[in-house]
DNA sequence: TCTGGGGTCCTAGGACCC
DNA sequence: TCTGGGGTCCTAGGACCC
C-alpha cells in the first residue's frame, strides 16, 4: 500500500478508492442511518488538506537540480531522523521517523538536507491564507495540514459544489506555491483525513456520507486516528485487526481493552461517527524545547549549562508567543533511551527566564545522570496570557537566586531573549542551507567537510545550477535567506543585491577561473 | 551508524478538602 | 479513634500525531 503512494503506481492506487466509494447498493440506506444519528454531516463539507511530501517538495521547488530526484529532509547528524522523504526517495523504502543513518544505507545518493523552517513557514502561510479565503473556520494541524469547514464558509452543501471548491483550491495552491496538495472531503474530520490520505499524492477524494462504514470496514484498524503501534498490538492480541472487527467487538470490550476514553472514542470512530467540530484559533497549551546531543553528556556541570540554555530558549519562545506559564517541566533521556520528566508548579504564571531557569535546575537535582544524558528538554505548561508581572514569581526569583548564588556560579546573562552575537557562533554549513556569494549570487550548501564547503548556485526560477567549492572561511560567502518559490526574480524582496548577480541572469558561461574548482554533481 | 522535535490527550495515584 | 465518597490539583508516564 505504501508503494501505492509513489508516482508510478498512483494510477492503480487511487481508482481502488473510487471503486469503494461508488460500490454498495446499500449506500442510500446507510446515508439514512447516519443522517438520523447526526454524527456525520449529510454533505461532505469538511475539507482536509495535506500537502504532498511538504518539506521535500519545498526543497525541490527551491532547488531545480533536485527535481525528480530522491530528497530527504531531516536531522543530518549521527542521531538524526527523517522528517520528510520525497516520493522518489520513498521508492527506496525511506520513511518519516526513520534514522537518517538507515536512510543513507537504503539510498546513499539521495540529497540529505537540513530543514529550513523559515521557508516552510512562508509557504505554509500562503497556503493557509488560501484556506481562510474559503471559510472562517480553518484549523491548522501543522505547517502542511489543516481542516476547513466549508459549510461555515457558505459553500453549498452538495457534493458537486464542495468538489469544485476542492479542485479550485488545489489549482490555487499550485499557482501560489508551485506545490501540490491532496484534498479529502467528507462529512466528518476523521473521514476527511482518511480521504486526503487516499488522494495522495496530488489528488482529491470525496467520501459520500452514507458510504463510510462499508468503506472503513475492511481497512486495518491502524487507519483510524489514535491507533498507533501499542493500541494496534493490544487489539491484535484480542483478535481485532480491521475496522469492521473493531466495531463488532462492541464498546464495552474496547473500553476493557483500552480504557474509558480511548475505547469509547475508538468505537465511535469504527462506526464512522465523529462529530468533532473544526476549531479555529486553538491556543497552545504548552511550549517546550529539547536537544539531543551527538555524544551523551556525562559531565554534570555541562548538563546543567545545557539545561539553562534550554530554559532560556524555552522562555524566549514563550515570550514570543506573548504567554506565560505556571508549570515548569524538564525532560531527561538517558544513554539507554529511558526517559523521565520532572515538573514543578509555581504559585503563578511567569515568563521570567530566571524563574524558569532555577526551577529547571532544581528539578535536575532530583535526577541521576551518571550514566550519561542523551537528551535534555525544558517546557512550560499551564499557560496564561501574559498581562501582568507576577509578584510571587518575582519574589521567588530573588529568594532562590540568593540561595543558589554560592552553590551555582553560573554566568547567565540577565535577559534570555538576547540572541548570541552572530560572530560568536561558528559557521555551520549544513547541507541545504541558503548562501549568497559576492560573485556567484544565491545558492545552497551541497556539502561540507575538511575545511571546504560545496555550493550549488541556482534559484527556484533558474535552470539547474553548477557547483563550486570554497574554503569554509571564504569571506565572499555568507548565509542567505530563502527565496520565493514562485514569481521569479521580481518577487525577491531583499536588501542583498548579490542574490541576483549579473553572471546568473546572463545565463552564466564557463567562468570558473577565480574562486573554486568544479565538482561533479552526484 | 537505531530511535528528532514539537505538540496533544489520557491515566493513575496521592494530597487535600469537604 | 475502624475508615465512606467525591472533587480537584499535582506529578509522572505513556501513546499518539505530524
Amino acid at each position: 500500500m505504501r508503494c501505492g503512494s509513489v508516482w508510478s503506481a498512483r494510477g492503480c492506487w487511487r481508482p481502488a478508492w473510487s471503486v469503494w466509494g461508488c460500490r454498495g447498493p446499500a449506500s442510500g440506506r446507510l446515508s439514512v442511518v447516519c443522517g438520523s444519528i447526526g454524527d456525520v454531516r449529510s454533505a461532505p463539507t469538511i475539507l482536509h488538506l495535506d500537502m504532498d511530501a511538504f518539506y521535500a517538495a519545498c526543497e525541490q521547488a527551491a532547488k531545480p537540480s533536485l527535481r525528480g530526484k530522491p530528497v530527504v529532509v531531516g536531522g543530518i547528524g549521527p542521531r538524526g531522523v527523517v522528517a520528510t522523504a520525497s516520493y522518489e526517495a520513498r521508492v527506496f523504502g525511506i520513511r518519516s521517523a526513520m534514522p537518517t543513518a538507515q536512510a543513507r544505507r537504503l539510498c546513499p545518493n539521495a540529497a540529505y538536507l537540513h530543514p529550513r523552517f523559515l521557508l516552510y513557514r512562508q509557504v505554509s502561510d500562503a497556503v493557509m491564507e488560501l484556506l481562510r479565503a474559503l471559510s472562517p473556520l480553518v484549523e491548522p494541524l501543522s505547517l502542511d495540514e489543516a481542516f476547513v469547514d466549508l459549510e461555515a464558509g457558505g459553500v453549498a452543501a452538495e457534493t458537486s459544489a464542495v468538489r469544485a471548491v476542492g479542485e479550485k483550491l488545489r489549482r490555487d495552491i499550485r499557482e501560489a506555491t508551485g506545490l501540490t496538495g491532496s484534498v479529502g472531503l467528507a462529512g466528518a474530520k476523521m473521514l476527511a483525513k482518511i480521504a486526503s490520505e487516499a488522494a495522495k499524492p496530488d489528488g482529491l477524494v470525496v467520501i459520500e456520507p452514507g458510504t463510510e462504514r462499508e468503506l472503513l470496514g475492511p481497512m486495518t484498524v491502524r487507519t483510524l486516528p489514535g491507533v498507533g503501534p501499542a493500541t494496534a498490538e493490544a487489539l491484535r492480541r484480542a483478535g481485532i485487526t480491521t475496522v469492521a472487527e473493531t466495531a463488532e467487538a462492541g464498546e464495552a470490550e474496547l473500553v476493557r481493552l483500552l480504557g474509558k476514553a480511548h475505547g469509547a472514542g475508538l468505537y465511535a470512530m469504527a462506526l464512522g461517527q465523529d462529530d468533532r467540530p473544526v476549531v479555529a484559533d486553538r491556543d497552545a497549551k504548552s511550549v517546550s524545547v529539547e536537544d539531543t546531543f551527538e555524544v551523551d553528556l556525562t559531565d554534570r556541570t555541562r548538563v546543567r549549562t545545557e539545561l539553562v540554555r534550554l530554559a532560556d530558549r524555552c522562555v524566549h519562545r514563550l515570550r514570543e508567543a506573548g504567554r506565560s506559564g505556571r508549570t515548569v517541566v524538564i525532560k531527561v533521556r538517558n544513554y539507554d533511551f529511558s526517559t523521565l520528566t520532572r515538573s514543578e508548579t509555581l504559585r503563578g504564571p511567569t515568563d521570567d527566564p530566571g524563574v524558569v531557569r532555577e526551577a529547571a535546575v532544581r528539578l535536575l537535582e532530583t535526577v541521576d545522570t551518571t550514566g550519561g544524558v542523551r537528551l535534555l528538554g525544558v517546557g512550560v505548561s499551564g499557560l496564561a496570557d501574559f498581562t501582568q508581572e507576577d509578584l510571587f514569581a518575582q519574589l521567588a526569583t530573588e529568594r532562590e537566586a540568593a540561595e543558589t548564588a554560592q552553590a551555582a556560579p553560573e554566568p547567565a546573562a540577565d535577559d534570555a531573549s538576547e540572541p548570541e552575537p552572530e560572530e560568536a557562533r561558528p559557521r555551520r554549513w549544513h547541507p541545504g542551507l541558503d548562501v549568497v556569494h559576492d560573485e556567484y549570487g544565491a545558492g545552497w550548501v551541497q556539502g561540507s567537510g575538511v575545511g571546504r564547503v560545496t555550493v550549488r548556485f541556482e534559484t527556484p526560477w533558474s535552470a539547474p545550477g553548477r557547483v563550486r567549492t570554497f574554503a569554509v572561511e571564504d569571506p565572499a560567502l555568507r548565509p542567505g535567506e530563502p527565496l520565493p518559490l514562485v514569481g521569479g526574480p521580481e518577487a525577491v524582496q531583499s536588501s542583498d543585491p548579490a542574490i541576483l548577480p549579473k553572471s546568473l541572469s546572463a545565463g552564466g558561461g564557463d567562468d570558473t577561473e577565480s574562486v573554486g574548482e568544479e565538482i561533479s554533481s552526484r
